[in-house]
DNA sequence: AAAACGGGGAA
DNA sequence: TTCCCAGTTTT
């Protein structure tokens, strides 16, 4: 028998001991999951979906008042974004949710709203990837499809010693024809999990708990001493900073005890949720980066950032700040009182009553007046992406009224906030 | 191939 | 703080 023979037997052991004890391991250690109460494949999509780059943990409770609300595919299809993007509210990546329920009007037109289960029609579903394919095909119909997540390559990168860097395509593809081999006959489902399973309790990034892994004795990692230092992945480059002036525009008149509310444009960040307004904040004079800007400096450009938008609103002073991140941004906003112009009680100034108008029917005729000093750099959505008439529509809101619109958490902490602060002044006078 | 796209929990 | 996770889409 030659070298590469004997290797490749033992390699063939080390599978077979592999698939073995995991799925014995599974079989005591599942977790009693939401999703796993039933093999309903509409169940299984949904936890999959709110599960990429999600936490078991956090999902659940998102999981549950989702299907509560939305039973069925054809309840999901026919239901208003907004209620989807509210139901969506603080999980992240708002586009697994818009184009969940896109996918959801395909299984309904398509399918005859029952999820499919070959491997096609799967995988052309909107926000379906080679991962989420692989799961529902295995999880659901037990179909032998690898799954192939960050965790599994995790799991398999170590077992294995393999040392190529996961963030690369070709790797992927790899692991997913290596997990491929590995699903014993029958058992897609119940192995797939359990490789997921084990990567969330034992093989953990930092401190895997390699004492009590059903698979120790045969893992290249552990037996060469390596198992912390994989997988292999270049790591991402840091977020960008980036200073934001926002304005919490209290109501006056009809309006008394809301504040201002815009919502963002159908592409791009955060598409579509609702906001506090904000723009991005002029470089500090002298140049120091990160010094903050002086109060009258930002309340000048918040004045002008607001009569651009076509918001009738004075900038007061300085409320708080907060902080934002995303996975290639980091906002540090500076959140301003402001106080809205009642412009019926002012002097009939025309430019006002324009401004005033366009607040009331948005996307109606122009967006207040061009100010020669605003013309130069100020877009309405100076992310660049959007268009006036995409997006921009505002509405003012107290705290019942948040319950209609989707928020990202930040703006929903500072409502939050304020509202509170407005109502213990009440109580104490 | 690289960047865009949220948020929170663990170490 | 830093890392990184049950990824997909767009560029």
């Amino acid at each position: 028998m030659t070298t590469h023979e004997q290797q490749g037997k033992a390699q063939q052991e080390a599978k077979l001991f592999f698939s073995r004890f995991l799925l014995e391991w599974y079989q005591g250690q599942k977790r009693d999951l939401p999703w796993r109460r039933h093999r309903n494949p509409y169940y299984i999509w949904i936890s999959e979906i709110m599960l990429q780059q999600t936490r078991v943990d956090t999902v659940i409770p998102y999981f549950n008042r989702f299907i509560e609300r939305f039973p069925t595919v054809e309840s999901l299809a026919d239901a208003p974004e907004e209620e989807v993007l509210k139901c969506w509210e603080g999980l992240g990546y708002y586009s697994r949710a818009r184009n969940l329920q896109h996918a959801a009007r395909q299984v309904k037109e398509q399918y005859g709203g029952q999820v499919p289960d070959d491997r096609d029609a799967v995988f052309g579903l909107k926000g379906v990837g080679p991962y989420t394919a692989g799961a529902i095909l295995s999880i659901a119909f037990n179909r032998p499809e690898p799954a192939v997540d960050g965790n599994v390559m995790r799991v398999l990168s170590r077992y294995f010693l393999i040392e190529d860097d996961i963030a690369k395509g070709p790797t992927r593809v790899a692991m997913e024809r290596l997990a491929a081999e590995l699903i014993p006959e029958g058992e897609a489902s119940h192995f797939n999990q359990a490789l997921m399973e084990l990567g969330a309790l034992v093989c953990t990034p930092k401190s895997p708990r390699c004492l009590p892994c059903p698979v120790m004795e045969h893992c290249a990692a552990r037996l060469a001493g390596c198992e912390t230092s994989l997988p292999v992945k270049t790591k991402a480059k840091p977020p960008r900073p980036e200073e934001r002036l926002a304005a919490l525009v209290e109501g006056c008149g009809e309006h008394a005890g809301r504040v201002l509310i815009r919502q963002r444009p159908s592409s791009g960040l955060l598409a579509r949720m609702w906001e506090l307004p904000h723009w991005p904040a002029p470089p500090a004079e002298g140049g120091a980066a990160g010094a903050l800007l002086p109060e009258a400096a930002a309340l000048d450009r918040l004045r002008r950032s607001l009569r651009q938008a076509g918001i009738p609103a004075r900038p007061a002073e300085h409320w708080m700040a907060a902080e934002h991140t995303f996975s290639h941004i980091v906002w540090t906003l500076q959140v301003y009182r402001c106080r809205e112009e009642d412009v019926r009680a002012l002097p009939l100034a025309a430019e006002g009553r324009t401004a005033y108008a366009a607040v009331l029917s948005p996307g109606a005729g122009d967006a207040g007046l061009p100010d020669a000093a605003d013309s130069v750099s100020v877009e309405p959505f100076a992310d660049g992406t959007g268009s006036p008439e995409d997006g921009g529509a505002v509405r003012w809101i107290n705290r019942e009224d948040m319950a209609n619109y989707a928020f990202p958490n930040v703006f929903l902490k500072l409502l939050n906030h304020y509202f509170d602060e407005q109502d213990s002044n009440q109580v104490n006078g």
